[in-house]
DNA sequence: GTCTATAATCTGATAGAC
DNA sequence: GTCTATCAGATTATAGAC
């Protein structure tokens, strides 16, 4: 289900936030044209200033939080396949690496590559991007109390798990390879062991 | 000594990839234009394409290079200060985080923001980044081994190393505070000490 | 809401005088 | 090696017809 209402029907402001979101996470935000995004949406230049009168700047923080609400899915879905967290946080790693490596090495984290060079210019950017690591902080989080971890455990082993996964995507993405993830999260794992 | 032969001067050359440098590393790839990099750099337009008449893509290339040696260089001295290799990487990512707030959270890794958005577009720029990354997990393993570790061990934990601090710091950078490398440096001096 | 035309500006890159 | 002028194209953004 990709649409608020249910109904399955992409509408174009929803086509046009995919396209940016999707091409901002390949090119960065700077190298990301609002032409090309309208092209790749299929929809017309005109439309996208109607649905983003704020223009760049409000297009990329609603291509972020689509990463974010992305991300955090994909999290939350993989975290609750296996019983154990620190398996679990491995087999993350083990999927991203695997969508790295089907992507060719394109799709890295939908917000890094929008956010990282904008953010000093766009404060609403930086901001965006802030609230998309709190949450997904938040989640590993939760995950981690779940199995039992009191509460300040939990929270420094989700921090750095969250900064530990995307620092080896990116690592696997510009050496493409696997490698950096597969070690992070074989070594996040044992990190996540030691606590029990 | 920031000069090749040593006499302490800055020709122009060097001062136009350190003003690429730095400013790709606030600004991004396509953020950065060669105009404001040369004028940062107190040269001529003309004089940036006198000595890197690739461009735009073969003056990245350099600032890279350029990272690549400042980041290095760091890495050395911080992880020779301290004796236990646990602390050491601790202390890693307490001067990352003093630096990062120090510069009002401008001044992330000098590698990334230039690699990121650009790699698909060049390999060349990719491929520099690449070898720097593999370079920095090179010198963290050499520490390690020093240490007492097995290489297999040392491979696999300075691979995380280097990448849960890229991670960090790109956190700590949106999230404007220091809490995200702090906590990953103490984690990743507990799963250090895990080893032993 | 959709689409086109256009304004105003900036970009990377080149040529050539000094 | 330094500097300036300039080209051709792309960029964000706006105006207004339909």
């Amino acid at each position: 289900m990709s649409t608020a209402d249910g109904s399955g029907a992409t509408g174009t402001r929803e086509r046009i936030v995919l396209a940016a979101s999707r091409l901002m996470q390949r090119q960065g935000y700077d190298g990301t044209g609002i032409k090309q995004i309208s092209t790749e949406a299929g929809a017309t230049f005109g439309s996208v200033y109607h649905f983003f009168p704020g223009g760049k700047r409000e297009l990329a923080v609603a291509a972020i939080r689509h990463g974010d609400q992305e991300f955090g899915d994909f999290l939350r879905e993989e975290l609750d396949r296996v019983d154990d967290p620190a398996e679990a946080v491995a087999a993350c790693a083990r999927t991203l690496a695997a969508g790295l490596r089907a992507s060719d090495w394109t799709d890295g984290c939908p917000v890094t590559a929008t956010a990282l060079g904008s953010a000093t210019r766009a404060p609403e950017i930086q901001q965006a991007a802030a609230a998309a690591f709190e949450r997904w902080r938040g989640l590993v989080a939760e995950r981690l109390r779940r199995s039992g971890l009191p509460d300040a455990d939990a929270r420094e082993l989700a921090a750095t798990v969250v900064s530990a996964l995307e620092g080896a995507e990116f690592a696997a993405q510009v050496s493409r390879s696997e490698e950096p993830l597969l070690t992070t999260g074989r070594q996040l794992a044992r990190l996540i062991s030691s606590y029990r």
